[in-house]
DNA sequence: TTACTAACGTGCAAATTTGCAATACTGTAA
DNA sequence: TTACAGTATTGCAAATTTGCACGTTAGTAA
């Protein structure tokens, strides 16, 4: 969980209670991003000063994010989405690496609710290293997530479950996973690189990635 | 790097300076496997125990170790053993994805000092998942390492520079390293599982899983 | 409205971790 | 031997992080 103790997640969006921590939430993520673009060293910024801009009391930080460096980037707990967990079906034909790192992007894409521009954003990546290594820590975290959906998938496919009898289907989708994931992990850097970047353009990168992992592997 | 700042390394690992550190060295490694073992939650253990039983200060434990769990495992900074690396050639013919698999499980092994039978080891892992953790991270430390020595074994291979001239010979190292690391890290769960474990054992089960890998890759 | 429950915010205490500076120790070279 | 340089050990202080317990507040059902 990148997310911290994430009071209860709330169940009504919209009531006063949930707005309320959005705020509080928001609050925190930005006093946090604006100390970290002002001091040349992230262990400058310290969670009391944070703590005391968004007014809340430095115990409460940690019920909102984990880490500092969470704050900063404004990442808060992975979680499937609805839609895309129900858009990822395994079928026959088609590369199912693929498919899942695509789905690790997506589910990547949603945990994080920063309310900076990309610009400033990879501004303070390039400043602090530190934030750079959170957010790829940050993919362990949703790996996790993913390889039980695609466990569930492939439990589930008929498909499957007629060709790939030796292994189990959680042994599978971890694999599946695990080398998605380094995929994307790959990717994820020059997806950063580039500060006004479309979802296509990341997308592209990602096709480009795959293409030095199969030149890499059907050797 | 899985060590901490480990006072200087040593020169001369003969000189009474370097036997001193190591018998220090495993005075709190033991004590820390020790307390580990006879507590219900790694919590319970504090490094000022640890630090006691071993004679030393709280303060000196952190120049050995980074974490309690680095002291219980016995981790200590992954280097490259010389003809380990002197026996890693990028060469035609041959998966270089799985000749590097095989050359990160052999740094990984020197990588681990620990003193404590091979049974005991695992049991405490069982017990304390944060270690089962810890020594995955290690693997992170290990690849950066590894991912220098291919990238400059790839930079000085007429051959791959004759095939391969489309993506930087870092690019490249990265992409197998990441890969590799996947699978080795995949195959670490049943090397770990099973306690009475020679190295040909280990070596047939990181085997095994690659042929998973390709079933799932080459598809 | 009232009363109950779950969620929230907070203070406090303990443990971990790091930087810095002072002190002690080891090996070496004069 | 003595002096010197480099290492090691330590204490201290500050920051991070977590558990626990207490009081407050918001949602809900009677």
């Amino acid at each position: 969980m990148t997310a911290a103790t994430q009071p209860e997640a709330a169940g009504d969006p919209n009531s006063h209670r949930a707005r309320k921590r959005a705020r509080t939430w928001t609050a925190i993520h930005l006093a946090a991003a604006e100390a970290a673009a002002t001091h040349d060293r992230l262990a400058d910024v310290t969670i009391e000063a944070v703590a005391e801009k968004a007014e809340i009391s430095p115990r409460t930080f940690f019920n909102y994010f984990r880490s500092k460096e969470d704050a900063v980037l404004g990442l808060r707990g992975a979680v499937i989405d609805r839609d895309v967990a129900a858009g990822f079906v395994v079928e026959p034909g088609g590369d199912l690496v693929e498919k899942v790192a695509f789905l690790l992007l997506a589910v990547f894409r949603t945990s994080n609710h920063r309310q900076i521009s990309q610009q400033h954003y990879v501004e303070l990546m390039d400043r602090h290293p530190e934030l750079a290594r959170k957010r790829f820590q940050h993919v362990d975290d949703v790996e996790a997530l993913v390889t039980k959906l695609v466990t569930d998938k492939l439990a589930e496919s008929e498909h499957w479950r007629a060709t790939h009898a030796e292994h189990s289907a959680e042994d599978t989708a971890r694999m599946i996973v695990t080398v998605a994931a380094a995929v994307m992990r790959m990717a994820m850097r020059p997806i950063l690189a580039h500060p006004g970047q479309t979802e296509a353009d990341a997308d592209a990168i990602l096709h480009r990635t795959f293409a030095l992992f199969r030149e890499v592997t059907h050797s």
